[in-house]
DNA sequence: TATGAATGAGCCTTCATTCAT
DNA sequence: CATGAATGAAGGCTCATTCAT
């Protein structure tokens, strides 16, 4: 199931990056700017350049050429380097984050709904896409501000906010008994990745921890969250 | 008390700074690359400008300019930005992280001892200077990645550590029941800063919390593990 | 004649250096690179400013204002201020040496077969481009020894062996009587630059020696040779 | 014998360079710049520097610590880099080429005296030592003629004047027959180094040729322009 | 409109020279 | 007087951005 989870997850995503939106095809030429399968072929480019080298290191004939698409061609689109970051970090985020969140509308166990619900969201949050991109938010984060703290607001803050409202209900109707509900959705995220996320971040951990662990970490986060705050 | 834990801290810092000058006074002169305090000035103006830049970002010139001090010296006291850049974290996490961790070796409360070591722990890792090295070396991580994990492994997986022991302690004592120590030791620790290290990281919170806010979080992080832990 | 010969060689040299730029116009741009006519552009600005300050003193910068083209397109065309100054010297060497050898081929009286050989040999080696080309070489040889080495061995040496092949063959017609034709073909060559090779090099002959003069020196040289290697 | 004069003009130059000249004993202080045992020392780090760097990728810093003398000692005796160079060239003609002449003052044999001469030139001009300073020399001849023409001038041109001399007593005394004496002489010295000048200078031959091939090439010069000249 | 060659400011680093000790 | 730490201009090279084609 958890697998089925990722792939499900991943062909998401997939999908999403070939969902050319069909615009304008009356004619063959488009606007400058305006063609979406171009302007997606310079964003996943630019996505394995700065996942890779980070934003600064990265450079724009690195993105030219993994783009296949002509310096000029990428200033038509995105202004500068710095805007074509940003756009990125929005369209990614869009994608990744997007369809998670189903997961917290099943009707079933509290307990079973948060598993599936924390594994979808450990899954993508310690992959290895998102790890990279979280990372390159973070260390512009001093620079661009409002880029990094958008990229957690829009992201993981989302889902919190699921989240949270989730839990509310089940204390408003007695099953949890949690006096700030805040800072105990802020605690079940947290133990849903529970000694991968900062490891994954520092590089202390290679490669994205395999649906067991995920599971295993997420079941145990689950339960000491319930048993510190189930009536 | 916990503000007597910041100032204890923040003065240890002070102190750690300014315990490096009297050094030597027999002559005049220090040989090349010896001054302590100029390479502690050196230290202190790198320190502002990778803050605030990023590793990349910054430039030599930056931190000649602020630290007052000619390149050709910089390169007397650092072989090259990637060493200067690895010295202070270096230094800065010996400063940061040394002494926090006798606050575990009260003789105490089970619970007092995790509080106190925890508000002390959250105060670092959540400080303004300590976010934003943990900002540079994450943004780092993906072309220098000795550097992020040496960061992580010397500076918060040493207090993972000395956690552990003590968990494991109580396990053996049977005060606690836990099967999977490390797991519960990676949980607790976020526990700690569950709410504040993701948005401090990402610039969703953009001061140092309050010691009132630090301590409810460790506190209510505390009991949530001790009462799904406790035997 | 000798103003003939002179200017033959300074012809020769300008239609080579010319004979680049009419070049694939069947389209506007050129690859990067590839255009022929810059190339020739910065070899020449280099060309200056080495002839002037040596390799280590001449600086990128002096270059680029000499050459009249920005540095980053330099580095198009050169990876490096070592490979500009190694095409450099190539560039030159196949222009200056190229056509000097057909001298020899001539089936005509050997002293004047040598004579014109040697006459066109020593306009070439004591022309002021070609004594500050040497320069050049001779002082990075310490640090570069394969630079001035390739200098050598595909310039001058190429033309010794030539004449020693000629040597051998009167040698062998019995027209000579040597016995190291090595050594004698050294002798020869020297002959034909005595006096003015190293007062050349060392500055003490500030400008080309004069046709009549190279003629005279070339001429007694070739006597002296014959004189003692005739049977 | 030739190695006899090797070595002796070995010995010559070794006590050339302690003779430290016994200057102002009278008390210990020496004036500043004054002290001819630092001065020696100096120009012997700076010797081995330059041989082995060449003028410009010298540094300062090398001979510093090859004469184990300070930076601002350096700078009381010597005002630049530039006038610690022109010493330095003009130092070791004065050692190198002062003792060689008298080899033809023999009153010997003409050929013999010849032989010998050459010999000991021929040792000197391609020893490494000032193959070395040849090549720096000429390196920087372009931006310093002065120095290079000087060190011609006073170097090889002076014995130059003395063979001439030589040979114009012979062509006096009607035991050669020689129109432009001048020519003659620099056919001579050339055909004591055939094939060992240029190799040298260009890095084509990487030791100083052995006592041997350098009588042998002597020998073979030397009859090669008695045969063409001697009446 | 798309291209990519050209630009030149700016990067990290070195080193001749100075001057406080 | 000797020392060598400090200076800062200048070095080779990169790369975000522009603009002629």
């Amino acid at each position: 199931m958890s697998s089925t989870k990722t792939s499900h997850v991943a062909s998401m995503k997939a999908s999403a990056l070939e969902a050319v939106q069909p615009v304008d095809e009356r004619q063959g030429r488009l606007a400058a700017g305006q063609d979406p399968a171009k302007r997606q072929q310079i964003l996943e480019g630019a996505n394995r350049v700065f996942s890779q080298m980070g934003f600064d290191a990265a450079s724009m004939n690195d993105i030219t050429r993994e783009a296949g698409v002509s310096k000029g061609t990428i200033y038509v689109y995105f202004d500068s380097k710095e805007e074509l970051f940003m756009e990125l970090c929005n369209h990614y985020r869009e994608i990744l984050f997007a369809d998670i969140y189903h997961a917290l509308e099943s009707d079933g166990d509290l307990r079973d709904a948060l598993i599936e619900f924390g594994t979808a969201l450990a899954t993508v949050v310690t992959s290895d896409v998102v790890v990279r991109a979280q990372r390159v938010v973070i260390g512009v984060a001093e620079r661009m501000p409002s880029m990094s703290r958008d990229f957690y607001e829009r992201g993981p803050k989302r889902g919190q906010a699921l989240m949270r409202a989730l839990i509310q209900k089940h204390v408003d109707a007695g099953t949890l008994d949690i006096e700030d509900t805040e800072l105990a959705t802020y605690q079940l995220a947290d133990l849903f990745v529970s000694g991968m996320f900062k490891r994954r971040l520092f590089g202390c951990m290679n490669e994205a921890p395999s649906q067991e662990i995920i599971r295993k970490t997420v079941t145990s986060g689950v339960d000491v969250f319930l048993k510190a705050y189930k009536r």
